[in-house]
DNA sequence: TATTGTTATACTCTATAACTATA
DNA sequence: TATAGTTATAGAGTATAACAATA
C-alpha cells in the first residue's frame, strides 16, 4: 500500500513543509547573529565562545574538543592559545597519559561564559511572546526533529 | 499588579523555556552543519553559497549584497571574484549609475544553486517525521518567534 | 607502530582604512 | 562633497601535511 508519510525524501516538499524550512532558516540566521554579537560584546569570536562554553560544562582533552567543535585538532590549538592568553582557559597535563592535554575553563573563563549566556537575547525574548501551550508545542516539534 | 507574562527579560527563564532554547541551539547547529556540508559538496564555502542563493532570487548591486549578508562591502568583492572566476556569477554595469556594479547569477550559477538546495537534507528529512498538526504547530511557533 | 598535540602552510572570511571613479 | 566599488592590510578560522613526544 502507499505510505501516508508526509514529504517522502525523493519528492518535492509540500507548501507547509517549505514554509517551515524557510522559517527555520530565518530562526537559524537570527540565532547566529545574536550569538556572534553576544560573543563580540565579550571580545570573543564565535569559535572562542563555543569552545569556552563547552569547557564550562566539563574539562576536555584537545582531541575531544575538536570532535565536539567538528573541526581539525590543529585548529583547536590556536583557539585555546588565544583563550589561554586571556586567562579564560588553561591546559592541564593528564596524569594517565602524558601525551594528552586537558583544556579547562578558569574561574574567570566561567564568569565570562556566564555573561555570554546572559547576553543571548534572541533565544529568550521571542520565546517570551509565546504562550505556554505554544512553547510546549514548539518543544515537542523540535524534539521530533532532532529524533 | 504582577504580570503573568512568561519569562520577563530580567528574571531567570523557566525550565520549559530553557529546554526550548537548548533545542533551538541544537537545531541551529545541525542546520548549519548541513548547510556547510551541502555547500562543500558543490565546492562552495558557506559564504559563497549564501551569496549565490541570494543572487538566484534577484540580481543585486554589491552594496546591497553586503547589507543582505551583513558584512562589509569590501568582503563582497572577494566572494564575488571567486564565484565569477568559476562562471557562477557575473558583474553587470548599471546604466542608471555608472558607479554601481550589479551582481547576477549565471545560468550555471542557478544550476549549482538548485543542486545546493536539493542537497539540504536536514531541513527536510526531520520535518518528514512530524505529523501535519505538528508541522502547523511548529510553523505557528516559529512565526511567533520571528515577530 | 599508533596516537596526541603541535607546527607549518595555504586559503577564505572578516573588519578597517585608503584609494578610484563616478555622482 | 558624497557614494560605489575596490585594494591593501591584518587577524581569525579552516584543512592538510609533517613533526615531536608518548603510548
Amino acid at each position: 500500500m502507499a505510505s501516508p508519510t508526509p514529504t517522502p525524501l525523493n519528492t518535492r516538499p509540500d507548501p507547509l513543509t517549505l514554509e517551515v524550512v524557510e522559517l527555520i532558516g530565518e530562526v537559524v540566521a537570527r540565532f547566529h547573529e545574536d550569538y556572534e554579537e553576544a560573543a563580540a560584546e565579550h571580545a570573543l569570536t564565535g569559535a572562542q565562545a563555543r569552545l569556552l562554553s563547552l569547557l564550562c560544562l566539563e574539562p576536555l582533552p584537545m582531541r575531544r574538543l575538536a570532535q565536539r567543535l567538528k573541526c581539525e585538532p590543529s585548529n583547536v590549538t590556536g583557539i585555546v592559545d588565544r583563550l589561554e592568553a586571556r586567562g579564560l582557559v588553561e591546559r592541564r597535563p593528564d596524569p594517565a597519559d602524558r601525551r594528552v592535554k586537558v583544556a579547562a575553563a578558569t574561574a574567570e573563563g566561567r564568569r565570562v561564559a556566564r555573561g555570554l549566556r546572559e547576553s543571548l537575547r534572541f533565544a529568550r525574548e521571542p520565546l517570551a511572546g509565546l504562550s505556554e501551550a505554544e512553547r510546549v508545542a514548539l518543544r515537542d516539534a523540535l524534539r521530533g526533529m532532532l529524533g
